[in-house]
DNA sequence: ATAACTGCAAAACATTTGCATACAG
DNA sequence: CTGTATGCAAATGTTTTGCAGTTAT
């Protein structure tokens, strides 16, 4: 995800507090301080991850915590929890980014971002013909890159 | 999955044979077992729920084998793993049939299939696009029933 | 014969939970 | 003050692993 701008995520700061008083939850400093690293980090993390980056930045927060706020964070949609394909759950920042998907390389892992319109259309049709109200979608690829700079490119493909 | 016919099944079975010979593995009777019970049901299932099923038929195979086996099953393109939002990856037996993605009830879990062919072109696209080799995609669509026959629907939605 | 497979139980792994303590409102 | 949040460590649930014994080829 790209950058956002100080003012941006002062916007999104308030967001998350105003979602915090409004479900009567607490401001506390743990959360303000996994919510800043939250959205200082540019791209796909996990939730251990995020841990370990609060720890090195000596702001201590236990991992308890550090579930409990991502979901905070996840339910007032300013962050996206994905699944590629492990256990392990992944998170992204999602303020005001727009809608994309993910291709995964097999080898070296490498999330890549794309979007595409025709995807909304078949939101639409598959939420028309089985009458459901879709929320959320998902759509991975997974393969192997041709180029050379694929690192971890293995010789079979 | 639709039901196959018994031709159909024991083509897939000497094709899963003709696999475990082709890369010098052996053909146990855990192994025909597991395959059995996957190719007998019909729907999604999970690693545990295959193993139960096992049990009670009175074929005993342990854990460590039904996981060691349905990578195997995997392997050779016989049986699809799915990972639908939780940690706990959902399988499908997948000879012959349609490619297909997924509609998932958050109410009740219900699955349903659909299948949209803008996806192949989308997929075509985006391998162009990145130079990449696509081996496979999982597209999954999250929400809620509108009908009144979703058991578990929640009244918010 | 011998290398691969199995079952078992223990380990690993991500995540959740229970409970005593701390602290925001 | 009061109840919610926290940290810790223990519990959970799924999957993997190590190893001694078994078996297919």
């Amino acid at each position: 995800m790209a950058q956002l701008s100080k003012d941006q995520i002062e916007t999104v700061r308030s967001r998350f507090n105003d979602y915090l008083r409004s479900q009567n939850l607490r401001q506390t400093v743990e959360r303000a301080l996994i919510f800043d690293e939250v959205y200082e980090t540019d791209d796909h993390f996990d939730a251990d991850e995020l841990y370990g980056r609060l720890k090195s930045n000596n702001a201590a927060v236990s991992r308890a915590t550090v579930y409990n706020t991502l979901e905070l964070l996840v339910d007032c949609n300013l962050v996206v929890r994905h699944q590629f394909g492990n256990k392990q759950a992944k998170f992204e920042k999602s303020y005001r980014y727009w809608q994309h998907d993910h291709l995964i390389c097999l080898d070296c892992n490498k999330l890549n971002e794309f979007c595409d319109p025709r995807i909304q259309t078949i939101r639409d049709m598959v939420a028309e013909i089985f009458d459901f109200e879709i929320s959320h979608h998902s759509l991975n690829m997974y393969g192997h890159c041709k180029k050379d700079n694929c690192p971890d490119r293995l010789v079979s493909h």
